[in-house]
DNA sequence: AACGGTATCGGGAACGTTCCCGATTATTGT
DNA sequence: ACAATAATCGGGAACGTTCCCGATACCGTT
């Protein structure tokens, strides 16, 4: 029998052993048949072996062009063949997806960040999934495990602490991580030029004549809060100017801290005329404060904020901010995380750009 | 050497045959081994099979109390084992995750919804993953088919258009899907009652005396947009006041179109002294608007929005809005997918609330 | 025509878990 | 004390895929 396989294959080409076989134990149903249709179904209808469609439908393999190739391709697709993916993760030893831990996605700027890593991850045939941590305490660890128990290939952390804790444990070993959008120091990761940012967003202050220019300075915690603030320190020392302590106000990433950090800016005896803050949240607090003290922006005081969420544009005195490439800085995320830290550098930066809006005006 | 064992097992209670057998193949890496640690590795270091640990280990179970059972849980913990999803999905057919399609994550409604979701997914052993159809035509259908692909055992559209495309079809039928948010109107839904809440706006702003209010009306493809309208008018009529055509402005769900329909409504010889905005961002556009007229809220014209997004209460003027409970809108559409048909209503109404504000008052 | 080298293929053993089923052990009632 | 019943356990076959490996077919050279 099987002999007489062997011959069939010589005359009939392309559909050799085992058809019949299996066309024997074919599923009963022809088509909109209950179970879902594995390999094994398209190698039976297809005539060949499992082993010769897993490799055909491997898209990690070149893409052969074979008769059968062909053939294969288009039972599999005729079928509608889905490959299940736990099957496939369980051999593979990977699942082809990527953990992103992020303090919350009601934050624009989380949103904007990690549908940027989701759309990269599709594009090198990778998944992405996220957890929310809340900025909990505890929370970094239980979001870290819960992608951990998903069986994730990597991890991303968007929540990074400068002397923090170590990620090293948080990933649990074993599982390779990437920080983004702000560092702690020694891990690798993928951020924005936060000093340049805040270099540009200050300097185009100065440039409009702006000579008492206050900072609102966000988390002391985050490096890209402090590297804003070190970019804007730069340009106020380059440009000859006094860094006042009392313009400068700690703030969080929110919009009320924003509005209470203003507040406190603008009700001193010198008040300044231009504020730099450390991003749109921030800003829009501030607007709201200066609005409330009976000011206007930008007629008394100039403002500028830092990246460029779609809300911004729309408001009442579009706000002058600075644009975040968080499509580049999730693609070199996924790279470092994929191509390990044998790669070239450890920290990636991606160049900002200052969007020039209302906000901010020549000095009067 | 085996019959020694066996001895032993007799006497140590509980820790029968096998145990030496399988200390023999024990990994040679004591601990901080390299590969994982499998269910095959706790049956080994507690004495028992792979079976009974599997057992023990099921969170389906009622939770056994045995002296085997703490035993085995407590050496499961001290080696650190973690079950494999992909190995389990695979055995048991489901992948215990369920999948959101959005139309984005940048827009905050969305974002709150998902984190509901994927709090309440946690809550009941699942695992909830996104993807985002940016509203483009066909991708409603490539956000299905990735999560599909992806193996989730259901799949919650918050993107529903009466009269839409099908979503039997795009779920490929088999996958159980609810909407959420958003109706079609034959499908099971998890919405708010934005009837009621359409109402309660309405009733507000009448309460304070207006009589002329106008609609920012939202898309008509969106039941939640329609069914605001409704409760509008449903308001209006109520209090034997006039609907009048001129102050009903369609618009989208966008910040800017929030602002064109406010310019329309503003610049009317007769124009209104009170607008209800189909959700926060076109309140928040209005209110862009109405400012930039030279009127202001709440003096000129009062303003009510609807979802409370986080930003809303912190702006200059704080937004009068309407409340919807996303955790419960989640955990009903949750519900409903695990419950599937055969529960009692195949429509869930999840009540808002009026939150009054800044933006909304007596008519002067 | 015989040969070595190169594609291509099929069989079958993994991957880690679940689940059925028969066997053994505890528990209860009389 | 004994039978009947309940609880617990271990062996082993799945689940759908990948991947190693041996076998075969094909190509070009000598």
């Amino acid at each position: 029998m099987l002999l007489n396989c062997h011959e069939l294959v010589y005359f009939e080409l392309g559909v050799p052993r085992g058809q019949v076989l299996r066309n024997k134990m074919q599923k009963s149903e022809s088509d909109g048949g209950s179970g879902r249709v594995t390999l094994h179904d398209v190698a039976a209808a297809a005539g060949v072996s499992k082993s010769t469609v897993s490799r055909i439908l491997d898209e990690r393999l070149p893409r052969s062009e074979n008769v059968t190739a062909k053939q294969v391709r288009k039972v599999a697709a005729d079928l509608g063949y889905v490959r299940d993916v736990s099957a496939a993760s369980l051999r593979r030893g990977k699942t082809n997806t990527i953990g992103v831990i992020v303090p919350r996605l009601t934050d624009t700027v989380m949103a904007m960040f990690y549908e940027a890593v989701a759309q990269s991850a599709t594009k090198m045939g990778q998944f992405a999934i996220v957890a929310t941590t809340d900025d909990l305490p505890g929370s970094i660890q239980l979001a870290a495990d819960a992608l951990r128990h998903r069986g994730v290939d990597g991890l991303i952390f968007a929540t990074a602490r400068e002397n923090g804790d170590s990620l090293e444990k948080i990933a649990s070993r074993q599982l390779p991580f990437v920080l983004a959008l702000r560092t702690d120091g020694v891990s690798p990761s993928s951020v924005g030029e936060d000093a340049l940012g805040g270099y540009l967003a200050t300097r185009h202050l100065i440039d409009l004549g702006h000579v008492k220019i206050g900072l609102i300075a966000g988390p002391s915690y985050a490096s890209s809060a402090r590297l804003r603030g070190e970019g804007f320190k730069k340009a106020i020392e380059e440009a000859g100017l006094q860094i006042e302590p009392e313009w400068i106000a700690r703030s969080t990433f929110g919009i009320e801290s924003g509005a209470e950090a203003a507040e406190k800016l603008m009700q001193q005896d010198c008040r300044p005329t231009a504020i730099f803050a450390v991003n749109d949240y921030t800003a829009i607090g501030a607007m709201s404060a200066i609005q409330r003290l009976g000011l206007s922006v930008p007629e008394d005081v100039s403002l500028v904020g830092y990246n460029d969420i779609p809300l911004v544009s729309m408001l009442p005195t579009p706000l002058t901010t600075v644009r975040v490439p968080f499509d580049r800085i999730a693609h070199e995320a996924l790279d470092l995380l994929a191509n390990g830290t044998d790669a070239a550098s450890i920290l990636r930066y991606a160049n900002p750009t200052l969007i020039p809006r209302k906000s901010s005006a020549r000095i009067t």
